[in-house]
RNA sequence: GGGAUGUUAGCUCAGUUGGUUUAGAGCGCCACGUUGACAGCGUGGAGGUCACAGGUUCGAAUCUUGUACAUCCCA
């Protein structure tokens, strides 16, 4: 059969993930008789499509599972969905605004009916498209973090951590919107590159009982009446004498305090700040410190309310009253100065009014105490994050960590399970169901008389990364049913088969973006839940970016379409073009001519495979000039593996790839297989054959996690394959001995043929011609053993030792033996003591150093004797060297 | 403003507790080559004062200090 010297994947990645499929291959249980690998996936948004990200960190998490499966770990990886809250909630408010429905003219059940047919339509995308680059998932255990399952365990952590005392309810800064009348994520808030235009207005306010002023710098004059002190920088000696009286704000004469803040900037406006805990953040904080009354003045649709002690003002929207109050404050001659001046302003990403930060009763997570054990987990290297760099990064976030505010002012997550049953602050219940609630509330409040309907449950769900952050326990199910102790909350073990074989997971592959949004809290969750952390190592990807270093996004449009890529090189292309450039934590510059490469090398393999399918097979004949051959490629493979685990160990994966690729590509077809190569219309002989189909079956072993598809399809084609045996299943190579003499002399060897065909290149010689090779050597054992096979490879009619120097000859050196190669015509000998003399300069400058070292008595008393002694060999063989180059150079001027 | 990381060939990166050669790889580039696996290929070649300036050391791309630039995180 006459094959395509081409290779075509489509078809064959198609067969082949069907097959694997089919028979279940990616499907695990547990089980005693193996170790277990587990991965679990960072679950993608329901929201998105696959891109570039994905790509590699999905490649990565394969090329992982696919060896630990060869290896003969009971490999496990589980696959999932997040319905990322934020993100999910606006793209479904967005398509019903497109069909003229407005979010609030629909029920909450309403809504959440749209939502969930959303998420049934296109929640899957992703991990369609995965398949296609040959994710190796168990989908049979795919989870959602809203399945009924996962939803239920969400509200029994919160109720467990309400009951631990973790969970407080308190008051904090939001982005309001007050046109749409929501509260913002950080994210939906956004600033114009280059700031925007605004006033900074000066502004007096008296000090009680002195005939003193003190002057204030704001942007929002209108925010004046909820002011509740001025702070100035302790360390401001203008003002110090001030700190602790009190003073009268404009108009309303309410008296506030004068207090010493660090956070106040000498050099910003005049020094003093007025603080307004209800309208800033920064403001809320200091309020926090110095115990200040925080006065709400403004509404939530951005007018002014009764607080503000002004009837004029009262109603008005904040940017009429901002007028109203210049205009006010300039004529009771309170106004000081007026002047623009560039600054961030943060604006609805969907209404693009300006967002107005205001004060609301929020859901936190104390994290302080909860977190110890995670934070020692890291420090103590009982979790690796890799690189290594990242554990500062951690230890700093960890220690200064803040209380995590849980809730959100969304419908589309898991519902806060608290239920009020009356107007007091603390007239609610914290209950998995409302059953379960009403007997509570009927407790607490001592009123038997309530009932379900006099219970109103929390409107807001829990961030996003208050569910995801069990996933590594969830999709095992750890808190469904008795599996979870809620006396103890924790996990009760031995419950479990699943969890108890798979957990902790073996390693976690994401993104160091969310390192602390998602592994820190994961870690504190698995510690809390488990007393087990939920991964062993971390392994954090670079970023994917174009060869701009721009960071690929949607909206520039400089991100290919990934199932585009795959389509055109291969889905084994396109996973070693991302793996070529990709060491752990740094960015991935992407760049197509990675996934063409990568696909040439897919080309590169498949073309090996055509030669050794073509050739004729003799049974009868030994060729014991092989043998060498044969030998020393099996030195070098193993070498080469050892090498790929020692980069497998570190999370070297683009070198690991690398080192395969160089195996494959250089060793084996470029040198191996030419060696061996019978020659037009004779046949190879049958053990020489069997050995190379061996060698290449390993070859496709160690290529398997890189380039799934062609290795199976290779691994299929090369010989007749029992019923179920497949290469996503087969035995991963063992590490064999490594005859270093034999690869020293090969790559001796390799250098005098490199030699002679530099030679021919230079003198224009074809390759066919015939060369004589004649070598004054220091021993003659390296030419014993490949002597046939420089021969063959340099194509040289006769090899002879010789004791003199050879007239009429090219030369060149390879270690310290001189090679001569007759010479019919005439030799340009200039040209060759040249170049000679050029190695021969280098020779000497690096005799030198090597010298000055010998000769210098703190270096031979002080360095290690070793590293002595590899100096005296150097200066040995640079002699020697320089020796036999002087000698040449005699010669050819002789 | 605080902190972290980085700067090695045209590009992307290695360089593993300072000592195997006055630095390596892949890609790109240049020259030559095509009836016999592969032009999506082969053979050969060029290309770097390791950002800059000091310091430590017998010895520095590697340790240290400073400068410049770049990226990221936090406020």
């Amino acid at each position: 059969m006459a094959l395509s010297t081409k290779y075509n994947p489509t078809e064959v990645e198609e067969k082949w993930y069907q097959e694997w499929m089919n028979k279940g291959l990616f499907h695990s249980e547990p089980n005693p008789e193996k170790k277990p690998y587990t991965v679990v996936i960072p679950p993608p948004n329901v929201t998105g499509v696959l891109h570039m990200g994905h790509m590699l960190n999905n490649t990565i998490q394969d090329v992982l599972i696919r060896k630990a499966r060869m290896q003969g770990f009971e490999a496990c990886w589980v696959p999932g969905t997040d319905h990322a809250s934020i993100a999910t909630e606006a793209k479904v408010v967005a398509m019903l605004r497109e069909k003229g429905i407005k979010k609030k003219d629909l029920s909450r059940e309403e809504f959440l009916k749209h939502a969930w047919e959303w998420k049934e339509k296109y929640g899957g995308i992703i991990l369609e498209q995965l398949k296609k680059l040959g994710a190796s998932c168990d989908w049979g255990r795919t989870s959602f973090t809203m399945d009924d399952e996962y939803y239920k365990a969400v509200i029994r952590v919160f109720v467990d951590l309400y009951k631990k005392g973790y969970i407080y309810r308190g008051l904090r800064m939001i982005n309001w919107d007050c046109e749409a009348q929501t509260a913002l994520s950080n994210e939906e808030v956004i600033y114009k590159e280059d700031g925007e235009k605004a006033s900074f207005y000066s502004v007096k306010y008296a000090i009680k009982d002195s005939g003193e002023w003190v002057t204030i710098a704001t942007v929002r004059p209108e925010t004046i009446l909820g002011d509740s002190a001025i702070a100035v920088n302790p360390k401001d000696e203008r003002y110090t004498h001030l700190i602790g009286k009190k003073a009268l704000v404009p108009f309303i004469n309410r008296e506030i305090p004068i207090i010493a803040d660090d956070y106040v900037d000498k050099e910003f406006g005049t020094g003093c700040l007025k603080v307004t805990p209800a309208h800033d953040p920064n403001d809320f904080e200091i309020g926090q410190r110095h115990n200040l009354e925080v006065i709400d003045t403004i509404n939530n649709d951005g007018t002014l309310n009764e607080a503000c002690e002004v009837e004029k003002y009262v109603g008005k929207d904040r940017f009429e009253v901002r007028k109203l109050i210049v205009k006010d404050l300039e004529e009771a001659g309170r106004l000081v100065g007026t002047e623009e001046f560039i600054t961030r302003i943060g604006r609805s990403e969907r209404t693009n009014t300006v967002v107005e930060p205001k004060l609301s009763l929020q859901w936190f997570i104390k994290m302080k105490d909860i977190s110890q054990r995670a934070t020692k987990a890291v420090e103590d290297d009982e979790i690796a994050l890799i690189p290594g760099k990242f554990k500062n990064t951690y230890r700093r976030w960890m220690e200064n960590v803040r209380d995590w505010c849980i809730s959100r002012q969304l419908w589309w997550g898991h519902r806060i399970p608290a239920y009020y049953y009356g107007e007091g602050e603390h007239d609610y219940v914290i209950a998995e169901t409302p059953e379960e609630a009403l007997t509570l509330a009927r407790e607490k409040s001592g009123n038997a008389s309530l009932n379900v309907k006099d219970l109103e449950q929390d409107p807001d769900v829990l961030d996003t990364w208050a569910s995801s952050w069990l996933w590594p326990i969830q999709v095992f199910g750890g808190f469904d049913g008795d599996h979870f102790d809620s006396q103890r909350g924790k996990y009760r073990k031995g419950s479990n088969a699943d969890l108890d074989y798979y957990y902790p997971t073996s390693v976690l592959v994401t993104a160091p973006e969310i390192l602390f949004f998602w592994v820190a809290r994961m870690i504190i969750a698995g510690y809390e839940y488990m007393d087990k952390p939920p991964f062993k190592d971390v392994y954090l990807t670079g970023i994917v970016r174009d060869k701009l270093r721009r960071k690929m996004s949607k909206s520039l449009g400089n991100s290919p379409d990934p199932l585009e890529l795959i389509k055109q090189y291969g889905a084994d292309g396109v996973r070693t073009g991302m793996l070529f450039s990709s060491p752990a934590g740094n960015d991935l510059l992407f760049d197509e001519k990675l996934c063409e490469q990568g696909r040439n090398f897919s080309n590169k393999i498949w073309n090996v495979f055509r030669l050794m399918q073509g050739w004729e097979i003799d049974d009868t004949a030994h060729d014991a000039q092989h043998d060498m051959a044969t030998k020393w490629f099996g030195s070098r493979f193993n070498q080469a593996l050892a090498e790929i685990e020692d980069h497998f160990s570190k999370y070297r994966i683009s070198d690991a790839l690398m080192t395969v690729y160089k195996l494959i590509w250089n060793d084996f077809s470029g040198w191996y297989l030419e060696i061996i190569k019978p020659a037009f219309g004779e046949a190879i002989d049958r053990r020489t054959y069997d050995i190379t189909i061996s060698y290449f079956e390993k070859l496709v072993k160690i290529l398997h996690p890189f380039m799934p598809f062609i290795s199976e399809e290779l691994y299929q084609n090369i010989k007749e394959r029992a019923e179920g045996d497949y290469l996503i299943t087969a035995e991963w190579p063992v590490k064999g001995d490594v005859d270093q003499a034999i690869l020293n002399s090969a790559s001796h060897a390799f250098e005098v043929i490199s030699g002679i065909r530099n030679l021919r290149s230079n003198k224009g010689l074809s390759p066919k011609e015939a060369l004589e090779l004649h070598i004054k050597a220091r021993n003659s054992h390296v030419y014993d053993a490949f002597g046939a096979i420089m021969k063959k490879m340099a194509n040289i009619s006769e090899l002879k030792f010789v004791t003199e120097q050879e007239k009429g000859a090219s030369g060149f050196i390879v270690d310290t033996d001189e090679c001569f190669v007759p010479m019919s015509g005439s030799i340009d000998a200039e040209k060759e003591i040249e170049e000679l003399e050029k190695e021969l300069n280098y020779q000497q400058g690096f005799l030198n150093t090597v010298n000055k070292k010998l000769a210098n008595d703190k270096f031979v008393n002080n360095a290690p004797e070793k590293v002595v002694e590899t100096e005296r060999k150097k200066q040995q063989d640079a002699e020697a060297k320089i020796k036999a180059l002087k000698e040449q150079i005699e010669r050819l001027k002789g």
